[in-house]
RNA sequence: GGGCGUGUAGCUCAGUUGGUUAGAGCUCUGGUCUUACAAACCAGCGGUCGGGGGUUCGAGUCCCUCCGCGCCCA
């Protein structure tokens, strides 16, 4: 034990031991039942770790050490989500490169040390070996991160979600997938980023407020000449208009219901047709349908069976060539203006026409509106026709609908309410999962196509791998039964260029950790997971899609409880965000407060509350990582034991029945998944410990009431430390390690979870009321003291105490303690309704 | 507009199936060098529990309504 216990280091120290000798090794040769299994939240390796990732993985860890301590087998992995565009984009950024796929690969090629001005274009294999070169040591500081934490993570059951065991479990689940038919291509209107050049899922959506402007604008009837006006914010998609149309119920056009009219500028007639999604009173109640401008859009060319006109392309502007509907000479010259310039320029050029046409009339009208965008991009989305694949996840299909519902009803969520945001959103979807991704850094789409004669792919007849071949890319791989030179040939087979999206493989983190397909012995231990941590603004995302394949692929939930963390607030109650610069970076706070510390505040926030970023929690709980250290020096200096002899002494016995209430409330706690509770339950317990119980046994521990009055003290000075260290243990686990250290073997962190029985059984008749009673005595004593300006050494000559026979009582059981730590000379009772202490300072001091 | 959450001391938050006088820490004020801890300890100040209504012997807690804030979805 050190002469003077310190903090210093102890992060250092702790986590390396239990690297070395395997502490949180999880054993693997168990039982199901004696597992606690958790599928950890993959961070995304690119870019930074920041304090909402030390938050909500510091209460995951919390629960694994409560539940290794519980004498459970605690699967608990770590991964790294790398596959995807925030790594492309960090690549991109950082070596100043990009992918053009259509070079060849040079084997040779080296990044500069420093980004040029200008990107080079590599090759993607070239662009793909970047992205690994740089995880892996994004990887390496991510994982120094979360030891110096204290996550108590088996490390050898780390995985990438790029690595070839995640691809291959990726693809063999799409794989399946096809097989059963839950997996299917479609040419379809997809959103797609102009940016990024990729379709984008439902899930992946967001709204926006952007400035949009409305147009006012005719078109002119093909019966008597007249002009009907429409509103629009987007008058450059009029050569994709192919239909205008207004509500059924809308009184004013209903004479205009199968009539025709025709565009302005560009002379194309298309129809007036009524469907009830358009709203009498936007605009002007009548609007123009184009291929496509929006999601509504989509849904009315579906359902009217409207043609399909697409002028935007992939890369977001307006076809080049003139689209062959446009057929008078002026609608000809018209499009010329607008051939190839991006939608926004078409868009003010178009006005400009429209203006001088006549077509464009009254002023130019600003709002603001909701506009869809890509969550990591940041141009709106536009919608273009596009061969896709899909996963059925009920968004087209009621009945599969249904039953995702309930399984999420199955699931034990923590908080409770979290579940309703999986209802909603499941209910919510309207079409099924988009999964293909146009992009370079990803687990492949694992399919060939073959070429007809004339070189043209027959999307209609996939060709699959075997299962033993995983994982393969299709863009140097070929199919069986192919060589690679009939690669873009005909008659030969194209690989599909796309890769999955990354949910689509980190939708699999139980089945790729869990070894499912390659790991059967593992995979019966650990699967259903027990524990599902992460945030809650991914629970249509990640949750979701997890809760999907586990469906298709297992039948089974792939968790028994999600635990739902919220977020970090800056002070000001708003979420915090890299923009407005006020992250923290975590290294320095867990360096500057101490990992315990920084643990202490992630704890203190309950399961799925946004807590607010307070550096005054993290001092409190380095306050309290230091009484831990001192306190406990001072119990065991003073002869602290665990066993033998009897707890005899009163006041004792009635701090051990409170301590084994303590652990009854704290085990309730944590198996409601309520660390927070937890924590607070022990601490309260603590600083009354601390403040109360240990100087009011000084005196008798030092011999002055026997022996015997010694031996008690010294027996439960043991018990509640050894009690106190395992309740703090998942909260703290350096601080306490290092206490255990001093005076046992082992780790505390592999001890188990004290007994409430036991200790109660050891407090035999103790009455739990005697430590509250003696306690609040104690305060009318200091006081005395402290009004009279005198140190709490001062003795007070006499003390009445005044109060009600039950309470006198149990002040009296405890009184020898009670006068030696207040310093007493005489002390006496009498008879009042509520508590009260009549004291009077000795002349002496 | 729909859904979910939330509102308690100047600040950050507890408050269990409704039950004495609503708690803790921080801040602030005053005090104490005390043989575990001065980066400590002791004491004190501070609240009509967002507003209104209702149920009840009794409401921070349950119900209704309004207001504020946050998130998700349209």
């Amino acid at each position: 034990m050190p002469e003077k216990p310190t903090l210093d280091g102890v992060e250092a120290r702790w986590s390396t031991a239990w690297l070395d000798e395997g502490t949180y090794h999880f054993a693997g040769d168990r039982p199901r039942s004696d597992v606690y299994s958790i599928d950890t939240p993959p961070p995304t390796a690119s870019g930074s770790l920041h304090v909402g990732h030390v938050f909500s993985y510091t209460h995951t860890d919390c629960m694994a050490r409560y539940k290794r301590m519980q004498g459970f087998d605690v699967f608990y992995p770590m991964g790294w989500d790398d596959n995807g565009l925030p790594t492309e984009r960090r690549v991109q950024n950082f070596y100043g490169v990009r992918c053009d796929p259509s070079l060849p690969y040079d084997p040779d090629f080296q990044p500069p040390s420093q980004p040029g001005k200008d990107q080079i274009a590599i090759s993607r294999r070239n662009f793909v070996e970047l992205c690994l070169r740089l995880t892996v040591e994004d990887e390496k500081a991510f994982e120094d991160l979360w030891r110096t934490l204290g996550v108590s993570v088996d490390w050898r059951l780390t995985y990438q979600t790029i690595d070839a065991k995640s691809r291959a479990a990726s693809q063999r689940a799409f794989l399946r997938n096809l097989a059963r038919g839950e997996a299917y291509q479609s040419e379809a209107p997809t959103l797609w980023d102009v940016t990024f050049r990729t379709a984008v899922a439902q899930a992946e959506l967001e709204d926006r407020e952007r400035p949009g402007a409305y147009h006012r604008i005719g078109f002119t009837r093909t019966d008597n000449g007249e002009t009907v006006y429409i509103e629009t914010t987007r008058p450059e998609l009029i050569p994709a208009c192919v239909a205008l149309v207004a509500n059924p119920d809308d009184e004013r056009y209903q004479p205009l219901f199968g009539k025709t009219v025709r565009t302005p500028l560009f002379d194309v007639e298309v129809p007036v047709v009524a469907h009830h999604l358009a709203a009498i009173d936007k605009g002007s109640g009548i609007a123009m349908i184009c291929t496509f401008g929006d999601t509504t859009d989509v849904t009315w060319w579906r359902e009217l069976q409207l043609p399909t006109r697409p002028i935007i392309g992939w890369d977001g502007r307006l076809m080049s060539e003139t689209p062959e509907w446009i057929e008078s000479s002026e609608g000809i010259a018209a499009y010329a203006a607008i051939a190839g310039a991006t939608a926004h320029t078409a868009k003010e050029r178009i006005a400009d026409l429209l203006r001088e046409s006549g077509h464009l009339v009254g002023d130019i009208r600003p709002i603001t509106h909701p506009v869809k965008f890509f969550e990591k991009g940041d141009k709106p989305l536009e919608i273009v026709t596009t061969r896709q694949w899909y996963i059925r996840n009920g968004g087209r299909d009621a009945d599969l609908r249904e039953l995702l519902v309930k399984r999420g009803a199955q699931l034990e969520w923590h908080p409770e309410y979290m579940g309703s945001r999986y209802t909603n959103w499941v209910e919510g979807l309207n079409g099924d999962w988009l999964v293909s991704r146009q992009r370079f850094f990803g687990v492949p789409v694992p399919v060939w196509y073959p070429l007809d004669e004339d070189g043209n792919p027959i999307y209609g007849r996939p060709l699959v791998p075997e299962e033993s071949q995983l994982p393969v890319d299709p863009s140097s791989d070929a199919p069986n039964g192919y060589t690679e030179s009939q690669r873009g040939v005909p008659g030969g087979f194209m690989g599909d260029p796309d890769v999955l999206d990354t949910w689509a493989t980190s939708s699999l983190t139980p089945q790729i950790v869990g070894g499912w397909e390659t790991d059967p012995d593992r995979w019966s231990r650990v699967f259903p997971f027990d524990l599902r941590p992460q945030g809650h603004d991914i629970i249509r995302t990640w949750l979701f899609s997890t809760v999907v394949r586990a469906h298709l692929e297992n039948d089974d939930l792939p968790w028994k409880h999600a635990a739902i963390s919220g977020w970090i607030l800056d002070p000001d109650r708003k979420k915090m965000s890299k923009s407005k610069g006020n992250v923290v970076t975590p290294i320095d706070l867990l360096q500057e407060h101490g990992s315990d510390a920084v643990r202490y505040w992630a704890a203190s926030g309950r399961p799925g509350t946004d807590t607010a970023f307070d550096v005054g929690q993290m001092k409190i709980g380095r306050r309290l990582a230091i009484k831990i250290l001192n306190a406990s020096k001072f119990a065991l200096s003073m002869g602290a034991v665990t066993e033998g002899g009897l707890v005899s002494s009163s006041l004792d016995r009635a701090m051990l029945a409170q301590l084994a209430e303590l652990v009854r409330q704290s085990t309730t706690a944590f198996e409601q998944y309520n660390y927070s509770r937890a924590l607070e339950l022990t601490e309260g317990f603590y600083w009354r410990f601390c403040d109360d119980y240990l100087e009011l046994v000084k005196d008798r521990v030092y011999g002055g009431m026997g022996d015997e009055a010694a031996a008690s003290a010294k027996l439960a000075l043991g018990v509640a430390t050894d009690t106190l260290l395992r309740l703090f243990a998942p909260f703290m686990p350096f601080v306490t390690e290092e206490v255990w250290s001093w005076w046992r073997e082992g780790s505390v962190h592999r001890q188990s979870w004290p007994n409430a029985d036991a200790i109660a059984q050891l407090a035999g008749d103790g009455d739990a009321a005697a430590y509250d009673a003696v306690a609040e005595v104690l305060v009318f004593v200091r006081k005395a003291k402290s009004d009279a300006k005198k140190s709490m050494r001062a003795r007070l000559a006499t003390a009445l105490v005044l109060g009600p026979d039950a309470l006198l009582e149990r002040v009296r059981a405890v009184q020898s303690d009670l006068v030696a730590a207040g310093g007493i000379d005489e002390i006496s009772y009498g008879p009042a309704e509520r508590l009260e202490v009549q004291a009077t300072l000795s002349e002496t001091d």
